[in-house]
DNA sequence: AGCACGCCGACT
DNA sequence: GTCGGCGTGCTC
């Protein structure tokens, strides 16, 4: 047997690909080659580079060139990798894929690390002097006026800079530069004195730092979690040590990372999937060198290489983004586990709402338990109370006691925010006379009311149409919305309101790059306002003046087939009333609801969070669900229904004899047509991760071979967090 | 996933 | 007479 290279490339297939030696040149495991792959060419990743061949060699192509002379991914990687490969049923290949920035992917030679800025030249000197620029351009001149600067810090500066550095640059009045070194490192801030319980959690997890151990750091909103996170990462800047942050996708604030480059004085790496490509691929290359020390960054960040690893923090750990739901679908909070142990550092999961997962993962004493109670910028806890909407007359959903307490709240001068998880005018477009509603074609549900468009959505699959003036049965012009999406209830609190600026947050009213910081920035002023908003507005930005939160309609979460909406919904409840009474004053929350006699709410009433939580893990440990069982869910979809049917008849069969396993299904999904597609679905569950995933691989390679398999589209969620 | 090859309808 | 429809088969 002849010694090949065994090679990854970025196709979803469950192989590796093997190749013979280049011509010139070493190839090592974790380097880049170019290789030959069907009629073009691909970028791929060594992973063995003396393995013995699979194939025949007379099939073998050869290595069209090193790209790397060292290894660019290290042997933690390449571990960590192959392994999320294997655990979440993923090709090989794709795994590498989403670890490498797409510029890195490119059959070129890495780009210089060093960072861009941009300098003044004697002539942008003079003109600067003579004053002889306006507008942007002298904005830019005045910026760089004291020295070269970092385009990023340009960009947090001035946030339309690169239109004025194109022209100066043409004029030849500045230049750009390759910085090598890091910038001066502004001398770090001091941060604010720890209180007991923060100065508790740093030194008990500083003192596992070197080894690994994960925390879970349980802090209420507002009770400063942040702040242990900057004590902690310091401690590791001291030790000479990389420290990873992870947040969810819409908590990456340009604040934020002003904030974190200010107090730690050195260059904290950006990481997420706005950033261009090139700028990307030199955070992830600085972070490789070992030049960044912090980096921050959303799902993909947990691929950064950490040659000086010291600490992995998982801000707000419970958040769903942190699951990638398409292609190759891990879990960037588990996988960190991987890596940290690994690593040998200890990972820090932050949140106020804490996964059910990770508070299992505590019960069994795995992870360590912070709990930061206090909060210090509020003078008195937020009161909950419900509202029953039975029997209540409703103006546009909105009952009486909410509308009064919004009132009371603007005439404190003072700020409320109404919540709707609901974008849109109304859910439902109904024909008064016939019972005629309007429905996508092609998902069978009803089409969004979209009244500033004038345009029926469906929010499943974008369909849009037009709102018909008539109803299309019964031809009466007595078509009524029914229920309330966020635009309704901004006409209605307008109209109720007039004097009180109404602000709507939601994907529409922010689609402009910016809108959200824009229209936040304007709130943060001490003057009374009404916020209408969906989810976006859930996540912890800090509104001083917002004192009330009324939450409607939350009752859809109450009765869901999904054995994870009651966690979600105590979650959402819990992390929008957050937002109330950050400051001085103090918040309270109206929860309305038809059923005020729910146990969950109940329970979030008397005990919050923490009691919640102890009771959905109880209810989970008692049916047998995560985190006490390991499920997969097998999904499949194609035009017609026979073909997903016959599919999954097919991959049930495979199965052969269950044993242990308990399998549901096959069964149609919750949706069962999507975007003109019908859905089915089959569930394998197992006591432990090692029974499934012994189950697991074989079945993954029956299934590619059924027959069925290629008249669907069909893909393996391993731990899936929704039932889609 | 791409990207070929491969046999059957409406058009310059 | 062709351009092109997407079925199915392969990629070291």
């Amino acid at each position: 047997m002849i010694a090949v290279l065994r090679v990854a490339l970025p196709v979803p297939l469950p192989t590796l690909f093997d190749y013979l030696p280049p011509a010139a040149g070493e190839a090592r495991a974790g380097a880049r080659v170019r290789v030959p792959f069907g009629r073009g060419e691909m970028v791929g990743v060594v992973v063995d580079p003396a393995a013995e061949a699979a194939v025949g060699t007379g099939r073998l192509k050869r290595v069209s060139e090193v790209l790397d002379p060292y290894p660019l991914l290290d042997d933690e990687l390449m571990a960590t990798l192959a392994w999320a490969a294997d655990y979440w049923a993923g090709a090989p290949g794709e795994a590498f894929a989403n670890a490498l920035p797409l510029a890195l992917r490119e059959p070129r030679p890495l780009p210089a690390t060093g960072r861009e800025a941009w300098a003044l030249t004697v002539q942008g000197r003079s003109a600067r002097d003579a004053k002889s620029r306006k507008g942007g351009s002298a904005a830019l001149l005045d910026a760089l006026y004291d020295g070269p600067r970092a385009a990023d810090d340009l960009a947090l500066a001035l946030p339309a800079w690169r239109a004025a550095a194109r022209r100066l640059l043409d004029a030849g009045l500045v230049e750009k530069l390759e910085l090598e070194e890091t910038f001066p490192p502004a001398s770090s801030t001091p941060g604010p004195v720890l209180s007991d319980e923060q100065a508790t959690a740093v030194a008990a997890i500083g003192e596992g730092f070197g080894s690994f151990q994960p925390y879970l750091l349980d802090g209420v909103t507002g009770s400063g979690k942040t702040e242990v996170y900057l004590a902690l990462i310091e401690r590791a800047l001291a030790e000479g040590k990389q420290t990873l942050l992870l947040v969810p996708e819409i908590g990456l604030a340009p604040q934020t990372v002003r904030r974190l480059r200010e107090r730690l004085g050195v260059a904290v790496e950006v990481l997420h999937s706005n950033l261009a490509e090139g700028e990307r691929a030199r955070a992830w290359l600085r972070a490789r060198d070992g030049t960044a020390r912090v980096v921050i960054g959303t799902r993909s960040a947990v691929f950064t290489p950490l040659p000086h690893a010291g600490l992995i923090v998982v801000d707000e750990e419970h958040d769903p983004s942190y699951k990638q739901q398409e292609g190759f679908r891990y879990h960037a909070r588990d996988l960190v586990l991987v890596r940290a142990r690994a690593l040998g550092v200890p990972v820090v999961l932050g949140s106020a709402t804490p996964s059910l997962e990770t508070l299992g993962n505590v019960q069994a004493g795995r992870y360590r338990r912070l709990v930061l109670r206090a909060r210090p910028g509020a003078s008195q806890p937020t009161r909950v109370q419900i509202v029953d909407m039975r029997a209540q007359r409703l103006d546009h959903g909105l009952s009486p006691t909410l509308v009064h307490a919004v009132a009371a709240c603007v005439e404190r001068g003072e700020q409320a925010l109404v919540f709707r998880n609901r974008r849109g005018y109304a859910p439902v477009l109904l024909c008064h006379d016939c019972g005629w509603h309007a429905d996508c074609p092609r998902c069978e549900r009803p089409m969004t009311l979209h009244a500033g468009r004038r345009r029926l959505v469906c929010h499943h699959c974008d369909n849009t149409t037009a709102v018909p003036p008539a109803c299309p049965a019964c031809g009466s012009a007595n078509l009524s919305p029914q229920g309330q999406g966020t635009e309704r209830l901004e006409e209605a609190l307008t109209e109720r309101f007039p004097d009180i600026p109404v602000v709507r947050i939601d994907r529409e009213t922010t689609r402009r790059r910016d809108a959200f910081g824009d229209m936040l920035d304007g709130l943060r002023e001490d003057k009374p306002a009404i916020l209408v908003g969906t989810q976006m507005l859930a996540k912890g930005h800090d509104l001083p003046n917002l004192t009330l939160v009324a939450i409607v309609g939350v009752d859809e979460g109450l009765h869901s087939v999904d054995f994870r909406a009651g966690e979600r919904l105590a979650q959402l409840v819990v992390q929008v009333a957050g937002r109330a009474g950050r400051a001085s004053k103090p918040g309270s929350v109206l929860l309305q609801t038809h059923h005020p006699d729910h146990a969950m709410l109940h329970a979030l009433l008397r005990g919050g969070y923490p009691a919640v939580a102890e009771s959905l893990l109880e209810e989970r440990r008692l049916l047998d669900l995560p985190p006490y069982a390991h499920q997969v869910l097998l999904r499949a979809d194609a035009l017609g229904r026979t073909e997903v049917d016959a599919f999954l008849a097919e991959a049930h069969v495979a199965i052969g004899d269950p044993g242990d396993l308990r399998i549901a299904g096959p069964m149609p999904a919750p949706m069962p047509l999507r975007a003109g597609r019908h859905r089915g679905q089959l569930l394998v569950e197992a006591a432990s991760r090692a029974r499934l995933h012994a189950f697991l691989r074989p079945w993954r390679q029956a299934l590619a071979g059924l027959p069925a398999a290629r008249k669907v589209r069909w893909s393996l969620d391993v731990d899936p967090i929704d039932l889609y």
